[in-house]
DNA sequence: ATATTAAAGTTGACATGTCAAATTGTTCCT
DNA sequence: AGGAACAATTTGACATGTCAACTTTAATAT
């Protein structure tokens, strides 16, 4: 393995990848919503977990628990999310999503799908099937505890 | 395509993906030098182009132009980086590693090639292949202009 | 030539991300 | 039961990222 070009490194490769993908979806949702690229996916996983926990967003979507907690309290406020305290653990809140996030997921989910869609046109099932195979290889290994 | 679960979309399995690529990158330069990750990708940039611009190091590593300039300023001042206006356009400057920064490439090149290793073992070189293609035809249809 | 348009880089305002400490409630141990 | 250790969430301080306006210099078009 050489390293004349910066690509070289996947990470590196990754990263410019995630740039784009980032600043195009952000531009999709705008278009389209009021929600920022965080929000939709905060939306996404808790339309398909069963009214998840902060700790159990944070986890699935690999985000700081600080940054979710005012995220969360913000959709609260925009009215997009309802929160509602553990009955066995008070420390607990579980989420769930307003008719409001239910009605929005339901316009946007067509584009967002029409988007994944036309990003992945050109990439056979079995191609597709072998990346997330080497997406989860290379995420297994980065576990931060993992260094050196 | 069914949506049941976020990881679905491939742009959630990247994010989640490169958010820990990021952590990890982080904590292995910290460790073992005083870069941060985008101060570690300009200097390869710099390394591995010559001379480049501020806005062609911005196009190699889909940086802002903006964070680019001041991030760059504080390379400078650092003592990483040095840069030179250019003769014919007075509007550029070229941009070059100090002997610090050579050093200091030197010294965690192998470190970040051996993470690299780390990253990608039990891939064979075809996956690799296929997974950069991919990658690139995800990169292709992400141009901002492409929405819809 | 000179007016218009565009490119390189800088700056300011503001959003998002990261890290660590603080708070509150739970569990485990004896 | 009583206290140590732990888990969920919040908060503060600070770094990084994003967007748009602005300055300076260059390229282009009449």
């Amino acid at each position: 393995m050489s390293f004349k070009n910066p690509s070289s490194f996947v990470t590196f490769r990754l990263a410019k990848l995630q740039s784009r993908l980032n600043a195009q979806g952000t531009a999709i949702l705008k278009e389209n919503s009021g929600l920022s690229l965080v929000e939709w996916r905060v939306i996404q996983v808790i339309r398909m977990f069963d009214n998840p926990s902060l700790s159990q967003i944070a986890e699935h979507v690999q985000m700081d628990k600080g940054q979710l907690s005012r995220k969360i309290k913000g959709m609260i406020e925009k009215g997009l999310l309802k929160s509602q305290r553990d009955v066995g653990d008070k420390r607990i809140q579980k989420l769930g999503l307003t008719e409001k996030a239910v009605e929005i997921n339901r316009r946007l989910m067509p584009i967002m799908e029409q988007r994944q869609h036309n990003l992945l046109t050109d990439i056979t099932p079995d191609e597709l099937d072998s990346f997330y195979r080497i997406i989860d290889k290379i995420e297994a290994a980065s576990k931060i505890r993992d260094i050196k």
